[in-house]
DNA sequence: GGGCAAAATGTAAACGTTTACAGTAATATA
DNA sequence: TATATTACTGTAAACGTTTACATTTTGCCC
């Protein structure tokens, strides 16, 4: 039973199909009395319009990609949460493009643009450097594209952005903890390519270096964004010839899996070991002890994120040069319960 | 700068425009004298389909539609995951359409059923009850639906689906809780209109009963699918005049909720309570301490739930008539160190 | 080389909209 | 009443494919 079509509704009521059409997109442009001629013919026939011919015509999908590294992260689904509410509010649907902690290339991103089944993408995930000046070139006059969590390298600056100060959020995070007296402080971090990565690694070496701290050897190590690779980054901290007495993870999805290291390992958090983390998932609060972390406003991001990008489309392709600067967000210093001063101190 | 379309490539391939769509669709209907003439063409131009054209023509978006409770409870992630690799194994993109815990009417699948920008859904929230005959009678001949982890109401039963037996497992986890000896036993589930939910429920009575024991007044709570909707329930259950010595949360996502709650109120898993969970999610064994639980295989069940949405998409829609009994994967008592024989045992 | 089947290609219609343009009806202005 | 606006409606083209059908080319056999 294939659904009525334009050309039934305008028979029945009628009129032409034009006159159809323009009821359903510009209502005000046509007579009361044939515009409830047609409504009736369209409850008649149970119309609906056809969305692929509209895409079609239209040359716009309604639809936008996002590509994240992870939706299980609980961090991004806040962040998908704001978009989607953005999403709803106009009209957009949402294909999500998980890179399973790869980092991106341009050319994925490419086949994206190409095939027009999206009218935009918004990358919450880290493109892969040397790929970054191909998209650019090739496309950001193209397709919409907004940066969103990440921060944009300096080639795709020309891509709107939305996200907090990492640099300094990692900054204050890694104060906080020398204020509470540790010297010996290990990171935990993502993946090595990802800027965002970078960013937190250089505000919490830059805290270091203020608070004249030294930063071993091996106390700077990758635990891949996941629970279990922050497992294994956490041991091999454990069995460092000099045992850091705080480790800041740059996520808390790995400071969940570093507190259980730590726990497994027959310490106690945070008498042994304190630990910082980073997103103010909904876990942290229920961790145990409760985690001292970094406020991201997730779902903020996602709704200016997602509103950004609407822009961005309704501008027409590649405002790119919108050039637009970073919007920058707040973060906010959680404090609860994993952090104590070091024991060697007490 | 719009890309070149079918037209460019034929006239400077000097063919047909048909010619370049065989090429592209059925090389072999083509001599290879021509192909090559047309690969070069296509080369040459930078030609990419516009998929947007071909949808429309095909009547076929190879995008299907997902709808689930919640993309952040991990356990879906999983879904997510298998759903994903078999849609990408046969081209498909998704769209995710979460609930948020509500459920979900039949109007709503109906609009997504019309609009024919999906070719197919995937059904793993729960239906409102009232709105499943109207979806079953209006629908499923011309719309594709598999329904997964979810059990399916009887009226849908012409529906496909994949899951595990929910009754069973949940009966072997009750079992399990009244092998160590437990006597009282509360049970924290999800939304009241879930059939899932019903299910756990039952086979968690039928444990009971089995065994003679008596389920009090209040015992039986709801916590919503949600960490705090557990904690509250948890709260419930321990100032209860009863208090239980074993609580079993029909969700991981529930039970951390539920440890929280006992933790914070100053008791100890499981010397004082013991946890049962249910799902085996990432975080289950990372919990403190380490949560017993029912394993699902959460990614096969996506595989086989999108493959079989494949299925039904290629025999042309609504091969509902298919009329399958469900597809029954195994789970698995998982045994952890949330749960000891209780207290006034010892 | 004539005849024929098979293979390759071209022609043109169709998919369901939107929209520029032209045309007609209604209303206001003189 | 004639004319100039304005408001409404219809006509038809266009969007880029796919595909049934017609036509041409090729290869083969006698």
């Amino acid at each position: 039973m294939t659904t009525a079509s334009i050309k039934e509704v305008a028979e029945l009521a009628g009129v032409s199909i034009a006159t159809v059409s323009r009821c359903m997109n510009s209502p005000d442009k046509v007579s009361e009395k044939t515009r409830i001629k047609v409504q009736h013919a369209i409850l008649e026939t149970g119309y609906t319009p056809n969305t692929l011919a509209q895409s079609f015509r239209r040359g716009r999908t309604n639809i936008v990609m996002v590509v994240l590294p992870s939706i299980g992260d609980p961090f991004f689904t806040l962040v998908m949460r704001g978009i989607r509410n953005a999403a709803d509010a106009r009209g957009f649907s949402i294909i999500i493009n998980e890179t399973q902690f790869n980092t991106i290339t341009a050319d994925e991103i490419a086949s994206m643009v190409v095939s027009r089944q999206t009218d935009g993408i918004i990358l919450l995930a880290s493109m892969s450097p040397f790929g970054t000046e191909v998209l650019s070139e090739q496309s950001h006059r193209t397709l919409p594209i907004v940066v969103g969590c990440e921060t944009v390298a300096p080639e795709l600056s020309k891509f709107p952005s939305v996200h907090i100060d990492n640099v300094a959020a990692a900054k204050e995070a890694t104060g906080y903890l020398v204020s509470r007296g540790h010297e010996r402080i290990a990171l935990i971090c993502g993946s090595a390519t990802s800027l965002l990565t970078k960013d937190r690694e250089f505000g919490f070496r830059a805290a270091m270096h203020d608070a004249q701290l030294k930063i071993e050897q091996g106390w700077v190590v990758n635990g891949d964004l996941s629970v279990e690779g922050a497992i294994r980054a956490t041991r091999s901290l454990l069995n460092h010839r000099h045992r850091p007495s705080a480790i800041f993870c740059t996520t808390d999805e790995m400071a969940i899996g570093c507190l259980h290291a730590i726990k497994s390992a027959g310490l106690s958090v945070p008498t042994d070991v304190s630990v910082m983390g980073f997103d103010d998932t909904r876990y942290a609060a229920v961790m145990n002890p409760p985690l001292s972390t970094i406020s991201q406003p997730a779902v903020e991001i996602g709704e200016r994120v997602m509103y950004r990008l609407c822009r961005e489309i309704d501008q027409g392709r590649g405002a790119g040069n919108s050039e637009g600067k970073p919007e920058l967000v707040p973060h906010r210093l959680i404090i609860r319960e994993s952090i104590a001063p070091p024991a060697d101190l007490g």
